[in-house]
DNA sequence: GTTAGCACTCTCTGAAAGAGAGTGCTAAAT
DNA sequence: ATTTAGCACTCTCTTTCAGAGAGTGCTAAC
């Protein structure tokens, strides 16, 4: 599949960025007139049937115009789009609303969901940060009614647990406060594995809390263990290849089904570095669900700290150079939150 | 616009049910032969044509079959439905589902989302539940790193709050347990109001933490306050009225727009009572948003301690005995999880 | 009050025709 | 050896038109 000349990877840039303003096949004389080409229509065609051979266009039908293929827009993403930067103006509007939203990372998730959707006009999706090994670092009982107990775990990171306990009978606060207190001491910084091996110190009462503690660390654990928030649902809808139902119900599947979610993370984003902005581009052959649509995916955080999962989703028809770089920055901003929740 | 015949009755109801299950106008020929009526045709017309002169029923155009108007609709729902309920088994298999998810409010919302959203073929919408009027009951700060501060509220009825604050000067964990200790005696079942009341009894550094626990209380008495959670906004996006992308997006907007959502639940259940279900057809005039769709609403919990919302959302043509069923029943299960967490 | 009969209306479907856009090829020009 | 002009050809999209079909509303008989 040789490379491509000069020309060649400048025809192919232009036909994706007009196809993905235009949403309609290019043609070789549209080509030349709208951007001042130096070479006649003839010399595009000829270059085109050239582009359509490797598999990077195609025609939706015999005598259009062309289409990018999905093997075009990954060589585009790869090789022609170069590192697009968002403007320095939009950088810090953006900061700008983070700043004003404090420390509070409920008003930061909900805010990051909301800039990617709107910059993509896309549909976004942020998961919260979690450590990536819990580690004890606080637990808090509290009595409410009779045999109720809330049960608030702190792990380091700041990762927040609570669970509401039904005891087998009732417990006055001085002994669960002594319970906690005993917990705290012996527990302090430990995993879920060295816990359950300290099993021995610790009578019945105490055992069975150990055990929920436990039990909910493993849990924090998972990639999607925290929320996920979303937004600009409705941005992809509006987009023409999302009008036949069955494509949009199929994306949205993918933002709506916790295992899809779960399965697709776990198998990109979790593979690679925090920093890097990962590319999905038409299921690749391995996600059917994804079939009709791209995903721009990172994973920020401070790796041994927590890390957490974003990125977008929409058509293939993406405008692949701005998306990638808002993914980015808003990557690079949460990096810094989560850095700021822990320095000291 | 005087009151209809047994007969007219038993015709608009035919025509609601066949037209909700065939997605199309419903003709005089067929209603008699589908349904075994007792007279023929040319009656079924006349009364057709009563019933469109009363506005319950339209034509899409000149002599093409019947179509429910909204007003059709919402005579059913109140005069014609009837009591409608869950079968007992379907009970049954939602109750047992709900035991096995322990006391984990956040699995019973995530549970009752997703049942709603199956057995009403719709999307549906769950709040998690919270006090009414928020009473402080814990507050416990954790430093982290440095000058951060894990601040944990806890408020009567089980709301769980955290914040992270970033003090002025590091604060050793001693001084934080004692700011603690000391909140926790003196403000034990205040709401709001009467904690700003005692700023005198309190220092710089206290006084700092307890603007923010009043702030976040006050927060909390907010309608949506807590987490949303959705599930099925597949479903809808399969029925054929939403085939138009605008009108799916309209749709959608309603479940997505955190400010939407609040005035529309604010100005409907919350001025209902716990149990009643209210059902919203097509907008009813007031929210041009919900122009094509209809909503199924109640309020669950216990009042006086936590209430929260849950409801579903799909086309006009909704099944709405099968829906209102469901949607009570599942408002009356996690009716009886709120007393359960509160009870002794 | 109910029903049969019938003319009429309106949509839906499919076929046919014409317009338009764009290609691929050939042969000339650079 | 490229590049380009010219041109026939292909395929879709839109419009038009006619016929089928479903269902009504009216009238007159039961």
């Amino acid at each position: 599949m040789g490379n491509l000349t000069e020309r060649q990877k400048l025809i192919l840039a232009l036909v994706i960025r007009d196809y993905i303003e235009e949403t309609k096949p290019v043609g070789s004389v549209r080509l030349v007139k709208h951007y001042g080409l130096g070479f006649s229509s003839a010399t595009v065609r000829n270059e085109m049937m050239a582009l359509t051979e490797k598999g990077y266009l195609r025609q939706p039908y015999t005598s259009a115009g062309r289409v990018p293929t999905e093997e075009g827009y990954r060589y585009f993403v790869r090789q022609l789009m170069g590192n697009t930067d968002l403007p320095t103006m939009t950088k810090q509007t953006i900061a700008h609303q983070f700043h004003q939203a404090g420390l509070d990372v409920d008003q930061w998730m909900r805010l990051a969901a909301s800039v990617l959707a709107r910059h993509s006009q896309a549909a976004s999706l942020v998961t919260a940060p979690h450590a990536e090994t819990a580690r004890f670092k606080h637990i808090e009982l509290i009595g409410a009614q009779g045999r109720q107990v809330l049960m608030v775990l702190v792990l380091t990171g700041g990762d927040l647990r609570q669970q509401m306990l039904s005891l087998a009978e009732p417990i006055p606060q001085e002994r669960l406060s002594a319970v906690a207190a005993k917990i705290n001491l012996l527990c302090d910084g430990l995993d879920p594995d060295r816990i359950s091996s300290l099993s021995g110190q610790f009578d019945a009462l105490e055992l069975d809390i150990l055990k929920l503690v436990v039990d909910d660390m493993r849990h924090t654990q998972d990639v999607l263990g925290g929320e996920v928030y979303r937004d600009g649902i409705t941005h992809v809808l509006a987009e023409p290849e999302f009008a036949e139902v069955e494509v949009a119900r199929n994306a949205l599947r993918i933002l709506e089904e916790r295992s899809l979610l779960e399965d697709l993370l776990s198998r990109t984003v979790m593979t690679g570095n925090v920093g890097g902005v990962q590319v999905l581009i038409g299921g690749e052959g391995t996600w059917e669900e994804l079939r009709d649509c791209s995903m721009v995916l990172a994973r920020y955080g401070a790796p041994g700290l927590a890390t957490g999962t974003l990125g977008v989703l929409g058509p293939i028809r993406m405008a692949y150079g701005q998306t990638i770089s808002t993914v980015r920055y808003v990557a690079g901003l949460l990096s810094d939150l989560v850095v700021d929740l822990h320095a000291e």
